[in-house]
DNA sequence: CGCTGTGTTGACAGGTCTCAATATAAGTGG
DNA sequence: CCACTTATATTGAGACCTGTCAACACAGCG
């Protein structure tokens, strides 16, 4: 289950040549580091199960969170183009993943060119998200980000659970959201508050129920984005 | 003269497959809007003169300018994969530009594998970039964003113009420069006035000079990043 | 030469952070 | 399964950074 079926639908061979290209998979627990920043690239990964954090530090110690993982994703791929690894990456569920050998996804681009213009196409997809997100963050306030940021979550949950509904599990702690969308663990707790007593959202533990859609919506005022699913610039199969 | 050129020396064919894949060069004025958010996506384009500005509006009337675009650029790429463009293309100096047909983009995965790999090696960068700019926004002060925003503008220019010393012609306004590191402009021009004081930038008009590389380093915080040129996980030509 | 946009500056308001203390939940070892 | 330890959530007070508003200087441009 991979976030390519966003925008091909693939071939026998292009779902072999994916196969292919993954080592067997191979789980880690709560908390542990896949690969950190600055490490040595010698290979990508892909999400089967559980969530994943991938991070950038700073020199004074703080991190950003510049990416939360869900299960089909591809892992670590913005270091394909540096030497040394653009992110930190840590579960912050158990997680089940695979190794994606950087030879096999070189070939890729010879073997399988449709599924090769999939991945360029998720790669300039989280380039939107990126960009919708630093707009969020650079220029909107604490309620507006965090509105931004459970909705962003929630069309995440459902492109890979269509029957998702309004309430999901959110693994993440406070601080965890606040180096997501700038913001301290202390003031995304007054915000999360806040949006309590508005009615806006009910939370339970980890449980989030987005309670008014459309208050939310209003509050992030971020474009909507509309993902084109078999793009008809793309040459068909075979 | 494309940014392409970071991570692959292209072969005669795919120089010429590039050359093939641009419509005539068309020139536009300072100010100019080349694409808005939520136009139909029929094109994409490469810059081959000027500054283009991508921005992304909020329903709120802010906007965060996304990317600075200079000479060797391809601008619109995100926007491939949406039906509507995700940004707001503008020329902040009169400017030169190639259109680039999308079905000849997409043929590009079959004709020329290994372009298509920059292509993808491309946005990855691109990717990073904005990983670093979201950390450099969401999790440090004004004084360190504008550091890092002008070692990067800078990094960027010596990629293009290798002679490039520390002295750069910057024609955005404070304004502008506000807009993409999420501060006011009267914000901007107070750290300004504070690195003049400091003797770390001498700025006359739009001209600026960074006069103590170590400093704004140290101030910006952000990793070095260092791009992989001739990945050898990419197979070569033939 | 007047206009309009941009840069500069000051006073003040407001949002977010910092520090710190408690309460609560989660995780651990016996 | 309990007692203990640690992480996380919650809350308040005050400091600090940045935004807002407004005025003026200055430059580029028609």
């Amino acid at each position: 289950m991979h976030r390519l079926f966003e925008f091909i639908e693939l071939t026998d061979h292009e779902r072999h040549t994916l196969d292919r290209l993954q080592g067997p998979s191979f789980k880690i627990g709560r908390g542990q580091t896949i690969r950190s920043l600055g490490d040595e690239v010698t290979e990508a990964y892909f999400l089967l199960e559980g969530w994943v954090l991938s991070s950038v530090g700073l020199a004074g110690g703080d991190r950003q969170i510049v990416k939360i993982h869900l299960p089909g994703d591809m892992l670590g791929s913005p270091s394909l183009v540096l030497r040394k690894a653009a992110e930190t990456l840590t579960a912050v569920t158990p997680a089940t993943l695979t190794k994606v050998s950087l030879k096999g996804f070189g070939r890729l681009f010879y073997d399988a060119p449709r599924l090769a213009a999939a991945f360029f196409m998720s790669c300039q997809q989280e380039r939107v998200v990126l960009m919708d997100r630093i707009t969020s963050v650079g220029r909107t306030r604490a309620a507006q980000r965090l509105a931004a940021f459970l909705l962003h979550l929630h069309d995440r949950l459902r492109v890979i659970a269509p029957e998702q509904d309004a309430a999901f599990h959110l693994p993440l702690t406070q601080e965890q959201i606040g180096d997501t969308i700038g913001l301290t663990s202390v003031h995304v707790n007054r915000t999360f508050r806040e949006f309590d007593a508005m009615g806006i959202v009910h939370r339970r533990g980890h449980m989030i129920e987005l309670r008014d859609f459309d208050a939310l919506r209003r509050l992030a005022a971020v474009p909507a984005r509309e993902w084109v699913r078999f793009p008809d610039w793309l040459p068909s199969p075979n």
